[in-house]
DNA sequence: CCGCTTGCCTAAACCCATTAGGTAGATGCA
DNA sequence: TGCATCTACCTAATGGGTTTAGGCAAGCGG
């Protein structure tokens, strides 16, 4: 019996490649054994069950987007800033569903605190340098760019905008038009 | 043997408050059954599978959300009638989690045209009536009010809000002013 | 080169989904 | 009211996913 060669890594890995081809919530312990050739319960050593190998996908995602965003926002700012995170998350999800979704699934505190969800927090507010809301506002406004951020991008990948005009394209460029737009304007409290 | 009385309406209503209980994606056919105090099977006499269960609790609560929308926006415009929608979209996720999840359920082509997902654009595009954006923007607008109101809703669901100052609450109000200022100032394409 | 760790295995229990085919309670018609 | 029919619910069986307990051997450390 040769050895697979099974880590936590590996498995998160490819629980990351299955989730892109099959959805995030077909990713099952079982299939990914399947894929490295070995039992199902064999796959227990490295992880602690299911919802763990969901975990470390979704924290997988989560450090690969902040990533990408932090070298999207090098070096920028304002709405160039701006248009360029909110395409990090767009492309992403577009590119990798499954790791998207990933990245929305529901972590305990404990493990969100040890995620990159505060990078995430930490790069939409550095955009806000380059407008001029008061400290008090700027929460709201990092609240209102993930909610759209968020929001656009799982409507359009649950296919809400695919069927009809205009493009989704065109709606995204202005919907970032427009947030910059109300970044400049932001209403006195 | 006292027949139980089922019928795809009290499974599909059932359906709806057990998802609310424990969740949409915990909602099983075998639970059901255990309700019903019936055996399995006889669920799928009712019900083509579990799946389309599923769907017919989407389709309710996108009924129940839409009604709810409908007698909100009811004499109201301006500011008045966004708040107010995005009110219930908000208050119904916050009462009925389970529905509102299920809300987001992805619906076959064929559903979807069945569901009362048209109303809920067309609602939408009603509240830009008090406003004055040109025919070409009125899209993009209703795909930002859809993204924001399901982003926001949906982070605030998912607990991101809820263990951070300031309050969620204040957040709320905050954005949804600023959306009334950004669509009484929408940019020049 | 030998012993111990540990990586992968077999076996088994349990839960959910789904289908095929049976039985008895309800319904309709004379 | 009595019979035939229909159908609501049942039993039984299959197959897939999850998880745990306990075994064996591969390969590393001494």
């Amino acid at each position: 019996m040769a050895r697979a060669g099974l880590t936590a890594e590996r498995l998160t890995q490819a629980g990351a490649e299955l989730a892109d081809e099959v959805g995030f919530d077909q990713v099952t312990v079982s299939e990914l054994a399947r894929r490295f050739d070995v039992k199902v319960a064999s796959l227990y050593s490295h992880v602690r069950n299911s919802r763990d190998l969901k975990a470390r996908i979704a924290l997988l995602s989560l450090e690969e987007l902040a990533d990408r965003a932090a070298d999207a926002l090098a070096g920028r700012a304002g709405k160039d800033a701006l248009v360029s995170l909110a395409n990090v998350y767009r492309d992403y999800a577009r590119e990798h569903p499954g790791r998207y979704a990933a990245s929305r699934f529901r972590l305990t505190p404990q493990e969100a605190a040890a995620s990159a969800g505060g990078r995430h927090s930490q790069m939409t507010r550095a955009i806000l340098r380059g407008y001029d809301l008061p400290e008090a506002e700027q929460t709201h406004a990092v609240r209102l760019l993930g909610s759209v951020f968020h929001g656009y991008v799982g409507l359009e990948l649950e296919g809400g905008f695919s069927h009809s005009a205009p493009a989704s394209q065109e709606s995204w460029t202005r919907i970032l038009d427009a947030l910059d737009a109300l970044l400049r304007n932001w209403p006195a409290p």
